[in-house]
DNA sequence: CCCCGGTTCCACCCGTGGGTCCAGGCGCTT
DNA sequence: AAGCGCCTGGACCCACGGGTGGAACCGGGG
């Protein structure tokens, strides 16, 4: 995206996992790759920090379980104060908590530890270019993570409400009671209750109960 | 995770794309790649799917707006017919039905158009090896998905609920009145409105319409 | 043994919600 | 000017929801 691919300089790469048993093989393997400099090698989150801080990095590859400060806050921070440092994060676990967090986070890559040395050097040039790379594992974990909450426009909620209408259904989707809402948009209750009752109608709402639900899955709460 | 990388053959790549200006400039450059085998281009999504059942394919470029069948489609097809075929989309566009709509498909790459030669040769080595590469605008996009949607345990509800209240919870958070709820567990309306109470004044709930979000937050409806 | 928590139910009250019908004002196009 | 759609309101009705108090049964633990 922004590097001249035509002399790629080598990657300044820091990696970081509490156990030395995993730790070690891994920064002299990945130095074997010509492109590839591990420049620090880091037993908890905040010797990455500090390494980022010693020096230019480019790519840090993180595990997540570590003391003092784990992996998904440290790069965090990591986004904070070195945005120019991309996360490459290689754990054992894949769960929802793991990924979103570290995702969320700012990491711009996610391997779990079946990762071969191929598959982890790819996904640090792919990082250094800005791209990520996921584990199949995770992607479809965090696809299922986007359909089971959003299972697309299911009932894609009828065109034809008006803006008024919307705004009510919004409200009611925040869990209002009809005199809060009444309130709120500056109006009586008995038009609320009147765009109530016309979009309950247009969209096939019955319940207050499936307005919430509907507001909610359109994105409308 | 299944290749043995050892002895990396050629990849069988097909590329996709109904403008011959970028389809055959495109398939002449990645043809450069010494692990890279162009077997065929395609024009629409349909030319796709006759040439993965033609001979075998590793990897499909794929662009999205096609004629006679999408990308979208032919992704999904080529999942359902050929499932060993990975598939990269490649495309101008990285709205959010575009992305989320190939990622559901089961696409296991993600680039936009201003990706670079290496870019592109990446994602379809990391796609070939059962990862997945994203554009970072794109991951940022899903994961922008995501968090809207699930704002996390905001009220985790508390843990003294009894068994009894939660299955009640539950069908509230289904959207069903009181005596449906009654009915379903075989209890009188009476009684389903006593765990409502009771389960409304631990959990802090004063609504109906609040107890459809907190069920919905906490992945119980 | 008796008490306690969970579950089951009753009766009563009243506020809100959901539905219907109607009506005036306002801005738009025809 | 007439018509239409939207927003605004009022009136009325009845069902459902939410709250209270009381009561009975059962199981396990002090």
């Amino acid at each position: 995206m922004s590097e001249q691919s035509g002399s790629p300089q080598r990657l300044r790469v820091v990696v970081a996992d509490d156990q030395a048993t995993v730790r070690e093989p891994l920064a002299t393997v990945l130095g074997l790759s010509e492109d590839i400099d591990v420049v620090a090698a880091a037993a908890d989150g905040s010797e990455v920090l500090a390494a980022a801080a010693a020096g230019p990095v480019d790519v840090v590859l993180m595990d997540l379980r570590m003391p003092v400060l784990d992996g998904i806050e440290a790069t965090r921070r990591l986004g904070e104060e070195h945005p120019e440092v991309a996360v490459v994060v290689l754990t054992t676990f894949a769960d929802d908590d793991s990924v979103l967090g570290a995702l969320g986070a700012g990491a711009r890559g996610y391997l779990t530890k079946n990762a071969g040395r191929r598959d982890i050097v790819r996904a640090i040039r792919a990082a250094a270019a800005g791209q990520s790379v996921l584990d199949h594992e995770v992607q479809d974990r965090l696809l299922a993570t986007v359909r089971t909450q959003a299972p697309g426009p299911a009932q894609p909620l009828p065109g034809d409400l008006t803006p008024r209408e919307r705004e009510v259904l919004t409200l009611i989707g925040q869990g209002l009671p009809n005199r809060s809402i009444a309130e709120q948009l500056f109006i009586s209750e008995a038009t609320v209750k009147t765009h109530i009752n016309n979009l309950f109608a247009k969209a096939g709402i019955r319940d207050r109960a499936e307005a919430v639900r509907r507001a909610i899955e359109t994105g409308l709460a």
